[in-house]
RNA sequence: GCCUGGGUAGCUCAGUCGGUAGAGCAACGCAUUCGUAAUGCGUAGGUCAGGAGUUCGAAUCUCCUCCCAGGCUCCA
């Protein structure tokens, strides 16, 4: 028998017998090996473990702890789903069922137009344990595109699917069938199959660390305009302790979740009177948002930045002549209609208004780069299924800047903005970002091609120099330009995307602005939009999460709670607070009715980075305990200066008292 | 907007078969004065999200509306 050589991942070639299968490649590696592959990857192509090797073949042989490994398991826990979903609902109709990210989902359609509820998770849960006991192998099988219709004949979705391929198909479906004219299924059980390219584990006894997470609601190919199908989530992982490490992770989130916080903390609320997506900032929260607004303000300043202020209403004329009323009129508040027929709209954005202080008088070369700046509200009416916390809200104040300058200063201007836009969001605490270029949405937009390109170049450019990685979101840029948007790592991982910085062509055009350049002829002006928070709401509420409510002391409303230990230690207290209050700590007092246990748990959980308490000792030495957020060892005899400057150094600093976790 | 699940005291939640609304925490009062994450006793607190219906009787059953959560779609 002749042998066949394979190259391994490390580089190396391995010799093995011709008709050799990858699970005999791992086998022959190690017995360790074959029980835990779970499938191949045969030249960049993820393939069953069945999958016969040819000569020079790249071969990795894939364990679940590997990415392409916990696909494997996911889209086969997905099958798994399906099966289990057909056996408690007979004639449930299957679509599609891929793995994402950290799990799976499947999509049903009911037999009678029956609705999953959160009880029946528990049952799907069980049934998928029983196939799972039940050990069954995952069997390719490749058919004709006639023999598939056949086979999958009850289910249209599918049918739907292997029409499509048959007529060329979408890349998406040939990804659920293999590719090409042959339609590739798994086989489970006598009563289950499954259109699918797999790979799949070779059986059903690998799976098991799954969780079925929610039920939703999904549209057939994600479009609003098919049926709504029924889809479950999971999430599946390659050992128990991956599975209670990711819904750790999830308990994680949700303890930092900014609305949890917000309420807790007593920064915001949400009335139902006032309605979805409007949210009231109470004293705290307000102290929270004047520290970021003004240290904003002071930064723009500096950067040369002028400050300006305009209306929240206008009327139809302005957003028309910008194009926002052809545009996004369903994303506006419908208009407010007075008795003259005049329509006045709230304003989603703040563009046009700072274009109109641009046109107000004649503009000279001179005078550019314009930089217009303004904390300013807008309201959009998005789709009340969408609101949620401050991330997502209809009334919010963006920190939003135009700037009008020549076409030889954008670059320059861009570059500038960008670098801007960093350094600021690192005073925050955010240090890991990426760029994300959003190009023209060919539904949507205007402009000629020409600008386009040209301003695509520019902003990828730019980017290129700023020595960020950048990703492309195609489609993703506003309908008058493409946008460069910096994206936030937070403390646990998750990215938010942040500051957005778009280049537009065509607002000058509609409004007609232009500047006298050099040689007397009147010129077109490049708009810069920018907002670096984005909105102040959802910077804020990133913030609190990517702190867990730990803001760094400069942003904390209250900075440091002065307890006495005893009654007769209240003065001593008072004096103390007056002191740090002088030098503009923002200091409070809780007096002694309360045991000083009961006082320092209500400190400690409002999340005040010092709590400091005075008994006898310190009235008597002039000095302090210091019980400082995060840490379980109070500092004993600390002096009013020592901590004064300690304060004082960390506030500068925008640091926080507990060395962050995320270092 | 669509799908699923929710809304009971300021908060977290209980409330059985349709039969006069419950607890803990918080608040308030009194007592307590204590050196590092919950002092004791007491008081008050409710149009059970809102509206309509069924019923002798509705937090509980039906319908409508509002709001919230998780998805889908959307996100200038």
């Amino acid at each position: 028998m002749s042998d066949l050589n394979v190259e391994l991942p490390d580089g190396s070639t391995r010799a093995v017998a011709a008709g050799s299968t990858a699970l005999d490649l791992a086998a022959s590696i190690g017995p360790r090996l074959a029980k835990d592959a779970v499938a191949a990857r045969v030249n960049d192509h993820l393939s069953d473990l069945t999958t016969t090797l040819r000569d020079g073949e790249r071969v990795a042989i894939v364990t679940p702890a590997s990415e392409d490994g916990r696909d494997v398991l996911r889209h086969s826990t997905a099958h798994v789903m399906a099966q289990a979903v057909t056996r408690l609902w007979p004639g449930a109709h299957y679509a599609i069922g891929p793995a994402i990210k950290d799990g799976f989902y499947y999509d049903f359609e009911l037999p009678d137009g029956a609705h999953f509820s959160d009880d029946d998770l528990a049952k799907v849960d069980a049934e998928m344990r029983a196939i799972i006991a039940e050990d069954q192998p995952f069997a390719r099988s490749e058919y004709s595109i006639d023999e598939a219709l056949s086979i999958f004949k009850d289910q249209p979705f599918k049918i739907e699917i292997i029409e499509a391929v048959a007529r060329g198909g979408s890349a998406a479906d040939l990804a659920e069938t293999g590719g090409d004219s042959l339609i590739s299924t798994y086989t489970n059980s006598p009563t289950f199959v499954d259109l699918c390219r797999g790979p799949h584990v070779p059986r059903t006894s690998r799976l098991g660390h799954f969780q079925l997470t929610r039920v939703a609601g999904a549209y057939w190919r994600g479009d609003e305009k098919n049926p709504q199908l029924q889809r479950i989530y999971g999430t599946a992982w390659e050992s128990k302790d991956a599975l209670a490490a990711h819904l750790h992770q999830l308990e994680e989130a949700e303890a930092r979740d900014h609305r949890k916080l917000g309420h807790e903390l007593d920064l915001f609320s949400f009335p139902s009177e006032i309605g979805p997506g409007l949210a009231l900032f109470h004293p705290r929260g307000g102290l929270i948002r004047r520290i970021l607004e003004e240290y904003s303000r002071q930064r723009h300043e500096v950067s040369g930045y002028e400050f300006v202020n305009t209306p929240h209403i206008s009327k139809a004329e302005l957003f028309q002549t910008s194009g926002h009323l052809t545009w996004y009129a369903e994303s506006m508040y419908p208009p407010m209609v007075l008795d003259d027929d005049q329509r006045y709209y709230l304003k989603p954005m703040n563009c046009p208004f700072h274009v109109l202080i641009y046109k107000s008088r004649p503009r000279s070369y001179r005078e550019l780069p314009l930089r217009l700046f303004e904390f300013g509200s807008v309201y959009r009416y998005e789709l009340s299924g969408v609101v949620q916390g401050l991330t997502r809200v209809r009334g919010m104040t963006q920190d939003d800047a135009h700037i009008f300058c020549t076409r030889e200063q954008m670059a320059g201007e861009l570059e500038r903005t960008i670098n801007f836009v960093l350094d600021l969001l690192r005073d925050f605490g955010l240090n890991e970002f990426y760029l994300e270029l959003s190009t023209r949405p060919l539904a949507k937009s205007v402009g000629e091609d020409a600008e386009w390109e040209e301003a695509e170049a520019t902003l990828t450019e730019v980017a290129s120099k700023v020595g960020l990685d950048l990703e492309l979101d195609v489609g993703g840029g506003a309908f008058y330009g493409p946008k460069i948007s910096v994206q936030a790592r937070d403390a646990i991982g998750r990215t938010h995307q942040l500051s957005t910085v778009q280049l537009d062509f065509q607002q000058p055009k509609n409004f007609d602005a232009t500047y006298v350049a050099p040689d007397n002829t009147r010129t077109r002006p490049i708009m810069i939009h920018r907002a670096l928070f984005g909105s102040v709401e959802r910077f804020m509420a990133i913030l609190i999460e990517h702190y867990a409510g730990n803001l760094p002391t400069w942003l904390c409303p209250e900075q440091v709670r002065v307890l006495g230990v005893r009654n007769d230690h209240d003065d001593y207290a008072y004096d103390v607070a007056a002191l740090l209050k002088a030098q503009g700590v923002r200091t409070s007092v809780e007096e002694a009715t309360e045991p000083l246990g009961s006082r320092i748990r209500k400190a400690k959980l409002e999340k005040i980075p010092y709590v400091v308490v005075v008994g006898n000792e310190d009235v008597e030495q002039g000095t302090l305990g210091i019980n400082a957020r995060g840490s379980n060892d109070p500092e004993r005899g600390v002096t009013i200066g020592t901590f004064l400057e300690r304060l004082r150094d960390e506030i500068t600093a925008h640091a926080s008292p507990e060395v962050p976790a995320w270092r």
